[in-house]
DNA sequence: AACATTTTTTAACAAATGTAAAAGGAAATC
DNA sequence: GATTTCCTTTTACATTTGTTAAAAAATGTT
């Protein structure tokens, strides 16, 4: 029994997999706790893992402070462009809480493990085929809707994330200046 | 010797793949051939399949007929929502050149070639992975890009993008009006 | 060639959003 | 408890972009 084994086992997809499979994968995956404020990548570097958030959150921007994404427990992580070519990165990818766990797997590991198991290279298809989805509803949010939808759709599925995100960086993550975003805050309050 | 296999022969990463596995999935690959106007999906359907343009043009768009993606002969479409998940569209997709040529592959039978090959389970990690940077790439200049810039980028991308497609839906694809789009293109005339 | 249709550009105005700066609140530190 | 610092809102102004409508250009049809 590895001591790894209860963090996998949050991991997304597993009526895949068997538990061979997961002790398999275990000496493949590290767990990293680490703080607000630490950084896991900078503008340069190749983004080496993929994380998955099993408590805590983690942010993405660009160099211009950009906002990109924001990650909440339960949810995979990584810079995609950097990740998956194993190019440099353009962003930054930050922790914003205290106490952040991360399951991390290292690029060419996770290659190795959809080689070796044809389970876990269903896992894989799987589990891509959910963050493109997850991918393309964000993205077309920020195209088809406007702020004020976009704002009251956060609202509504993360209700934590006012208490747990800075204006700012929900405005920069919505796509709208902080200014914009209080317009809009002030806005829906009005119509009440 | 299947009549697909010329066709089958210009999809991505077969390098993964052996003869044999292009045999193995020829029948469970569609040839289309289309027509201009054509239309694959309309919204409340659901998207059952995947298509690699073999040659020719398509595009999709939403209700209010905001260009969501156009795609050229070369690289693989679909409405990811639907396809992923299976459930209704809310969106169109059109095929914009006569005689474009698709070859398609239902939802179940491409999980099917999955379960039923490793190989083809690491195509499907791999293609996964590519397509996944290639939508992020877009979303991305889309946002941190102007859209000025985005022209730019096109335009030197794809030449041919100007002759194939209307400046409306190039405009409308670029995130942009098409009045904002000839302001861009007369502006930079002048520059020059 | 003349006409009709579609596409693209231009102009004028309105609306939305960004920027910069100031002010108000909240939280942390001494 | 006072002060400092950070976060959020507000104001004023500038800029961008969208909308509508009309003109110009290109394309297609008889």
């Amino acid at each position: 029994m590895d001591e790894l084994t209860p963090y996998l086992e949050t991991m997304p997809f597993l009526d895949i997999l068997e538990m061979e499979d997961l002790e398999q994968a275990s000496e493949y995956f590290t767990l990293e706790t680490l703080s607000s404020g630490d950084i896991i990548l900078t503008p340069g570097g190749i983004c080496k893992k993929l994380y998955f958030i099993f408590s805590g959150l983690v942010f993405s921007y660009n160099r211009a402070r950009n906002i990109l994404w924001y990650e909440f427990e339960g949810n995979a992580f990584t810079d995609i462009n950097s990740f998956y070519t194993q190019k440099p990165s353009e962003n930054f990818i930050e922790v914003a809480e205290d106490r952040t766990a991360l399951l991390s797997i290292k690029y060419d590991k996770l290659k190795n493990l959809y080689k070796m198991s044809h389970k876990w290279a269903l896992w894989g298809t799987q589990f891509k085929e959910a963050e493109i989805v997850r991918l393309v509803s964000y993205y077309e949010s920020l195209r088809v809707k406007d702020a004020s939808q976009r704002y009251s759709d956060l609202v509504a599925s993360y209700p934590e994330a006012l208490q747990r995100i800075p204006l700012g960086h929900i405005a920069s993550y919505l796509g709208v200046s902080q200014v914009s975003l209080s317009r809009i805050r002030a806005g829906s309050q009005k119509k009440k």
